[in-house]
DNA sequence: TGCAACTTTCAAACCGGTTTAGGCACCCCT
DNA sequence: AGGGGTGCCTAAACCGGTTTGAAAGTTGCA
């Protein structure tokens, strides 16, 4: 392994020019610099991460926290998710760090990444409500950035989706339908951008005047089992009629909905409409879908480049309440979603 | 920021002794341990992680790198391997690197963390058959795990299901059933794990007097997209009778075969059979599949939290030979896989 | 009491870079 | 010729820990 020192040593320079030729400094001489830059290639002089580090004061690093048990939730789009940010981050030189949380509160392991100082910043993912983690680290004044946001108007950088927008436009499709009984399976509770839906939902289903009963909206992890298991549960009408429509928070819950009403011999677009947030994973295409799912369509890897691009940003020193982007999400009608059907035209079977 | 100089001088002990006490050394009073463990939790000490390893020359670091545009290839089962491994090092008090190499070669970016000593492992994932990441770690003598490996007998640390026993058993059944026409749908060519199971699944069919013509075996993404677009193509039978039962490589693949199957009304487990390989993703059971899946079964969280547990034990000392595990596959029967349709009597529409 | 042996603590060196504060040589200008 | 640049380079301090070598303080034993 070679040392700058050596590297100076082999060219008869001290420490210091061998240290401005290589980072570009302009205070050293043409030739010098070249001389240099052969010698560094020659000897592979590669500079120590950790020297480095502790000299600047930077690491080159991002980090993003996760509690062992809980990444289950948003598994399938954290992984596109993370192909965006990775590559966006890449761009820029930058790593990523997973740190994995086991023990203790989750803030604990932020105060002590934060002041072990192994990362420049982070990224904060699926936000709740009221996230202590958001708390934490503006305390300390760290450079961050969330993927969703806490509350509609909120002094850090973030960048979200018009979940609101995107909500209200599909309860409202399907109250254009003529759907009276409409369910929204819905992400875990606590999330913010599960509350947000929610709130677009129950807002226009009250402007329309649908009474939304409880037993219709789930908070649940948002898997095609679950979907599967909330449908069946709300199709065999046990506790009441059956929704005549299904709004649900992924595509991946949409395709246990589709599963539940095939088992039941419903139609799909005709004897019960779905509709579901397409966060566009690689391999899962509502599209394709059998019938093709109408879906609030935004792809979660832009996400992911965004926040690379804002978290660089942030560091270099740009006003957090410069770095906030909503994006809007387009409402992509196909063939799931049809009229209501007639009361009592539907099966009701218990 | 509390610097451990300033901890010292706070208690008016030397740097080297407030060090000491903290890393639990056996040459400090146990008065002075405990004087100085309540100072530090008292002034909310953390150690520099930079100084700290620059010091020790261990960063507490494993590293995964990834060709930005490849990653999706291995997609859906990397979020479930990378859950495994974090959690895995977490346990260990290990972060998780993530470099995304967007230029260049991908041994360059080896070479290069390798040398400036930022992590102190690396995980390297879906090995090639020839793969000179492999090789450019070797000469290194850096301490590295795969997960795969390149052949049957390899002189590194490696973490692998048993793809030979898997394909030969999954190949058996269907040829025990009485199927002369069987696809292969398998993934990237040129990936170890493709080849290896290829090779069985070509021995296991010429022992038994099978011909595969080479129309049958396809090298590609594993996705559910591909895996339609391929059995729809040789179900369409334009090139030559169809197969009358697929092997694929992941169940995402399956799905897509399935869909195909549906689409020209062939009925699964009768008209054409299906075995996949399931790594078992959390959100795709192939238990669910309609009909259930026939699977050679192993998950690929497992793997995660092994490979954590090597690389830990590889740079802990231990002989990488002795860091070789090879995990069984089991085959699961379920209802995909039926007796082979007559002579003729499976449809064969133009 | 004197000396060895042991315990506890400290000063200083070290890890490998970056950066500050000069130093020297050379050129320009007047 | 003297003053002011400017271009190029160096010695030394610094980042914040760990570790070595030795010293000071205690205890034990003859």
């Amino acid at each position: 392994m070679t040392t700058l020192r050596e590297l100076a040593e082999h060219l008869g320079l001290s420490p210091a020019t061998v240290s401005r030729a290589l980072n570009g400094f302009p205070e050293v001489g043409e030739k010098t610099r070249l001389r240099v830059l052969e010698a560094s290639e020659r000897l592979h002089y590669r500079p120590n991460s950790s020297a480095k580090r502790l000299a600047t004061g930077k690491s080159g690093m991002v980090g993003m926290i996760f509690r062992a048990a809980q990444n289950l939730l948003v598994d399938a789009h954290f992984v596109d998710f993370l192909a965006g940010l990775s590559v966006g981050l890449a761009e820029r030189e930058i790593d990523l760090i997973i740190h994995t949380a086991t023990l203790g509160p989750l803030s604990a392991h932020y105060k002590r990444i934060v002041a072990s100082g192994s990362v420049d910043g982070i990224i904060v993912s699926a936000p709740t409500v009221d996230d202590d983690r958001i708390v934490t680290l503006r305390e300390r004044g760290f450079p961050f950035v969330v993927h969703g946001r806490t509350a509609d108007r909120v002094p850090y950088a973030f960048f979200d989706i018009d979940n609101d927008g995107a909500f209200a436009a599909a309860t409202g499709l399907l109250a254009d339908l003529g759907h009276q009984r409409i369910a929204l399976l819905n992400g875990p509770a606590g999330l913010a951008f599960v509350a947000q839906r929610e709130a677009a939902f129950r807002r226009i289903t009250a402007a329309r005047g649908i009474h939304i009963p409880q037993r219709f909206i789930t908070h649940d992890e948002m898997s095609e089992e679950v979907g599967y298991r909330h449908a069946a549960m709300m199709l065999a009408g046990l506790d009441g009629p059956p929704p005549t429509a299904f709004l649900c928070s992924s595509t991946l819950m949409a395709l246990g909905v589709i599963r539940a009403a095939n088992a039941r011999g419903l139609k799909i677009g005709t004897d019960v409409s779905i509709i579901a947030h397409d966060d566009v994973l690689p391999h899962l295409r509502s599209e394709h879908f059998s019938p093709a799912l109408t879906v609030t369509r935004s792809p979660i890897r832009d996400a992911g480049t965004a926040l690379a691009e804002m978290i660089v940003a942030h560091i270099g020193g740009t006003d957090p309440l410069k770095l906030q982007r909503i994006v809007s999400v387009d409402l992509i009608a196909r063939s799931s979603t049809g009229p209501a059907p007639k009361s009592g035209e539907q099966a009701w079977q218990r």
